[in-house]
DNA sequence: CGCCAGCTTGAATCTACTCAAATCTTGTGG
DNA sequence: CCACAAGATTTGAGTAGATTCAAGCTGGCG
């Protein structure tokens, strides 16, 4: 498997997680991230208008699918963490549904195109599973939530999916985000992020930090919040 | 093709229009659609909890795809209307992330197993596609939208994806909501929704009686709300 | 060292919520 | 076919959470 020093990569640990993966799959994955692209911040990963023509891999930093409304304003619909896939559903349709920028400096590759291998359709299965229950989780989370729960719910998902790719623990994760980006994503102003994020802070449950966050009682946090215990992810196919 | 007198069934008409189908995928699914259950009103489309067996197509009827909140509210994340399918994604996770409840008194079908036919898995990734593109939109309403335009931008997409299925005309649908289901989707409360609606009928941009509504100009209002102007849902698969 | 993006703070306003009650509909049983 | 009950819609008054606008910080970077 793809390393860095002695520790499996990332988006590797987290693919690895998701299914267990043959020597098959792994060396055609890894064949794949042998060829990498880098992608500056604020970078459109040029996937809208034109055709995509094969699905990516994001193999390091963040980045977000975001829709540019008429108003001005501007939807973040989801985020894009280490071992995500873009562009899995076959992407071509309307521009202007969403693009996807970086927020921080991004290496992608690109990934085998599905029906390559089994597994590998069964892990692009998975992860369109795992991607769907964002959405949802991020729909449940505007529709029915005050601004301090959607700050946090949103912080327990990304350390969540951070550790499934082994890079947070002890509640603690590198969060390269503005409050303004948080705010186009949980449907706030920018000022009140502010606040809430002050309140939390002073309330104990949350240090933020040089892009550096850390929640203080993660599982006590989910509980409150009403999150599911996001057990396993096992997921049985169809074949 | 499955008809009701000389009209293609609406379910089969949308699949119709989302791709082009030989006779061969379409003998499959008319053969599926032979073997109905009729699922009562208020009743679940029982998949949570256990263990999906097969995907299944929603032929006649309203269900939403609700999630139950700690604090006892209700979030519904998505509609699922006539030529939708259900459990394309293997649906087996941790249930109260979603249920599918009928709305209407609802009649389905087993739909065939994916891996059975190309030309039926080609449907089934637009079919994913097209609900992925509602979460968004959905995400999207929730996130930028006042209560008023969230209100019309809803029902906008219900004519929109009711003409595909060809029960819907010059702005015109039937509307089997209660205006609580419509509030929870939407993020409001029952109240607020009325006091819109009514400001919307004043306004004359909506009727809406005996769950019959219409939109008296869904052009212009689409316009207004930035909504794309919904081209072809044309897709290319990946081979 | 100075600039700019991002963060912080304050005050006024407004959208949407809450609670509560009245009215209208629909379906059901007598 | 009517009466009633249950569900759904409507209306009102008071409140709260989030927004807007505006200005002052702060720290990282050229």
């Amino acid at each position: 498997m793809l390393k860095i020093g002695s520790r499996p990569h990332p988006a590797f640990e987290r693919l690895a997680r998701l299914v267990t993966l043959d020597s098959d799959a792994l060396s055609l994955l890894e064949a794949a991230a042998r060829q990498t692209r880098r992608i500056d911040p604020r970078a459109e990963l040029a996937f809208e208008r034109q055709e995509i023509e094969y699905p990516v891999l994001l193999l390091d930093g963040w980045a977000m699918r975001v829709r540019q409304l008429a108003d001005g304003g501007r939807q973040v619909l989801s985020f894009v963490l280490p071992g995500d896939f873009i562009g899995l559903c076959g992407f071509s349709r309307p521009r202007s549904t969403s693009a996807i920028v970086a927020i921080t400096a991004c290496t992608v590759c690109r990934a085998p195109l599905p029906g390559t291998s089994p597994q590998l359709d069964g892990l692009y299965a998975v992860s369109r599973t795992v991607d769907e229950a964002h959405l949802l989780n991020q729909i449940a989370r505007l529709g029915r939530m005050d601004a301090h729960d959607r700050i946090l719910d949103l912080l327990l998902e990304f350390h969540e999916r951070l550790e499934l790719a082994g890079i947070a623990g002890e509640g603690s994760f590198a969060l390269p985000l503005t409050q303004e980006v948080l705010a186009d994503a949980l449907g706030l102003t920018p000022v009140h992020v502010n606040r809430m994020l002050q309140q939390a802070r002073k309330m104990g449950e949350l240090e933020w930090v040089a892009k550096q966050a850390r929640l203080n009682d993660p599982a006590a946090l989910a509980a409150k919040l009403g999150r599911l215990p996001v057990s396993v992810r096992v997921q049985k196919s169809w074949r």
